[in-house]
DNA sequence: ATTTATTTGTATCGTTCGATACAAAATATG
DNA sequence: CATATTTTGTATCGAACGATACAAATAAAT
């Protein structure tokens, strides 16, 4: 009955991620976004009703296509301290070999749009949460299968992953260095108990 | 030979510091700047060049006054292990204490500045390498004093505490609870050696 | 007192900001 | 084909942006 959109709606808020991602919220303008995305400014306003509605919309899809499909990928294939060394392993190695050292889209947001939006505040922190309780089931894992030592807090070690992973994505902006990102989460690591090592030859 | 300033420039680079420190460096104004500051716009560019000079002195005085002051202070009455937990418990307590969560200016600067200014970048990395040194000289303490075991690396245990409170700092602006600040801290300063308890009466 | 140098306050500069008014274009439905 | 409905592109809107021109004000030096 109307006349129909010429433009996909799940592409151009890859675009707008990707504006977001490299300049936060405040730094993007409109025209910026208008651009990347390949549509006018009306049209923007038509589909996304004005510039923060467009960034929490980005922001979802981002932790939809960001965070959740690497936690369910890694799930999918490994379990225990082996998830969670994956887990660091390609967060590392991804923002190690980011030249824009965009880092992760929801810590940056946990940063700058958090402490002034109460409403996307509650969303970024509820996927705080859900990067939390992945390292938790992680680590119930690891306890049943004994690699675990008993003494072990499993709900603060979560909480100590999390934390680690948001030292990560910091550091990776300003001091991007191999040594510094990997020594950061190697003592953590070593909470687990010593590996069975096979034969040395 | 010539007028006077009315201001006085710490003064003023206070008022400074708390506009940065609330909302960013992107998101305030030259006006909020010169209204806060209790000076006219004219006199802010004669005294600071430009809004991004004045901001690398804001952040300047900041590292001195709040960093280097924090770390000062806590190494001249503590030591080892004990410096570490002061510091953690103090930065913590600050974190849930302040009602705009601004966190820390450093580290919301490494996250929002670093990446698109190559010059603030590396005096921002330097800051963090400044706390990651305090963290290692914690640590060679500790290790001497027997509060270590030998198994540990203290560089990475430096960088894992640089982590945490990167983590901590980032946290707190969107989720600023004690359970989980104290959380993510408290299985790392397990890794010092079990206190000889006193005798439980 | 006159000169010299700097700061101060007023009044902007041109640019960019987020957001729209409006009419032409396009399509499903009747 | 005619009508109803939405999208599109052009052309802005008023407000706020970073930054200055300029003259009055202020003090030290002569």
């Amino acid at each position: 009955m109307s006349r129909p959109r010429a433009f996909d709606n799940d592409e151009v808020l890859d675009a707008a991620i990707e504006c977001f991602w490299r300049r936060g919220l405040a730094a993007t303008s409109v025209r910026d976004l208008a651009s990347e995305m390949g549509i006018n400014g009306p049209s923007l306003y038509n589909a996304f009703g004005d510039k923060r509605r467009l960034f929490a919309e980005a922001l979802e899809r981002y932790a939809q296509q960001s965070m959740r499909e690497r936690i369910t990928r890694i799930e999918a294939k490994y379990i225990g301290q082996d998830a969670i060394e994956v887990f660091f392993k390609e967060v590392i190695a991804r923002s190690l070999s980011d030249p824009d050292r965009r880092g992760c889209l929801i810590v940056n947001s946990a940063l700058e749009v958090a402490p002034h939006d109460k409403e996307l505040q509650l969303v970024i922190s509820a996927y705080l949460k859900e990067i939390e309780s992945f390292f938790g089931r992680c680590l119930e894992v690891a306890a049943r299968e004994s690699e675990l030592p008993p003494t072990i807090d499993i709900a603060d070690a979560a909480r100590l992953f999390l934390g680690i992973l948001l030292g990560i994505r910091v550091a990776s902006r300003a001091t991007p260095e191999r040594v510094l990102l990997e020594g950061m989460v190697r003592p953590a690591l070593a909470m687990f108990e010593p590996r069975k090592s096979q034969s040395n030859k």
